[in-house]
DNA sequence: ACCTGAACACCGTTCAAGT
DNA sequence: ACCTGAACACCGTTCAAGT
């Protein structure tokens, strides 16, 4: 927790694309999203803010990296027994993933076509071939899982910022939320407000999971209408 | 296109939420997320940036303001014959208002919570109450329906950024994607690469509803194992 | 009461100067 | 070759001063 005790905190290991990588996942996992500053992280590696730029092209190749390095960790999971598991297992581990790293969400939304996705993506597409979806319809059920994640996790770093922005933690946001949706016209709104009092009660790992498995089913389900 | 042709633009009218929220829209559409600032935006209102803070609380709630705007057109869909329709509608018109305004997506998972989310979950809501999905489904429905819009969404959004950012348009970046997942390692990518060929060929609208659909089936199967 | 716009406390990024 | 850190061109936001 002590930030500058040493006046002259000279680095003992050079300088590298690792090391940078580490401490802005260090700055991001403790002080949220907005705490990744060129200047923050160049403090804590004890460095001129211009070096880091060397070992990295800019702030968003930073964070992209950042989040690659999170997701490489996740989508190891050992192998299930069925492909269903495996899908069921790598959501987990992405959910669990997000939960832990707040950030990931966002920045995983925002490297749309880059290596997290991709690595993402591949996992899921690999299972579904596995499943013995045809291959017409491969395309559409990645996409719809990839993209089911990729919303669930940036409105979990969404809730988070909220959050934090307000100095409050996510129980806090829960209830205020809650209660605005109470307070709207109950003949416009009845869904959000009959949905208001249950949102404290759910638990969001397991409400992901029934999202995934919902795709499944429908994979599972004839097509046409 | 003529930025400051009179030297004093005084304004017409007064002032208002609306007429900044129009602005502000107006500037993201013309030119990308990245454009809204409140220099520019005062200045296209001829006043100072300081004076939109009497009618707006900071620029988050402004984005989400203007976001507002646009969904609330969106979900204005005239009633179809069945809910399947009004969802597939739904999802279309959203589909459609997050390609003309590819910011909606990104600002859409931003406002976590907040109106324009939730008079989408509302619409989702109903249609799937009508459908008499059993009360304790509705909410897993709702969510994955909305969650999986809001990924594809904020896909669409940071896509869109990223092609400007490099002077390109959305078919140089596809281009850019597709030749980038061609270079992966066979062994470790064969999904990524079979589907990078295709990239082009795909038809972003057919896809998104193809999705809304694998969910909607989904809900009509048996649940369990 | 509302607007104005200079000022504050920041950003990401660059690049001459150092080692 | 690599690091340093001042400097540049911006941000969102505030607030004394004006009307």
């Amino acid at each position: 927790m002590v930030k500058k005790a040493r006046s002259s905190p000279r680095r003992e290991e050079a300088l590298s694309r690792d090391r940078i990588v580490e401490a802005a996942i260090e700055l991001l996992d403790g002080d949220g999203e907005g705490s990744l500053t060129l200047r923050t992280l160049s403090e804590r590696l004890a460095t001129g803010p211009g070096a880091i730029y060397g070992h990295v092209a800019n702030k968003s190749d930073l964070l992209t990296a950042a989040c690659d390095t999170i997701v490489v960790r996740a989508v190891a999971t050992a192998p299930g027994k069925t492909p269903q598991a495996n899908l069921r297992a790598l959501a987990l581990a992405m959910f669990d993933a997000m939960d832990a790293h707040p950030w990931v969400g966002s920045a995983l939304i925002q490297s749309a076509g880059q290596m997290p996705m991709v690595r993402l993506l591949e996992r899921i597409g690999q299972q579904l071939r596995a499943l013995r979806v045809p291959d017409d319809a491969q395309w559409a059920a990645a996409s719809a899982l990839l993209h089911y994640m990729l919303g669930v996790g940036g409105q979990n770093a969404a809730n988070a910022q909220f959050a934090r922005a307000r100095g409050a933690d996510r129980s806090d946001f829960l209830d205020a939320v809650a209660a605005a949706w109470s307070r709207l016209d109950p003949a416009e709104y009845p869904f959000a407000r009959s949905v208001a009092g249950q949102l404290r009660a759910h638990d969001d790992r397991v409400d992901f999971l029934a999202g995934i498995d919902l795709i499944l089913r429908g994979l599972k389900s004839p097509r046409g209408r």
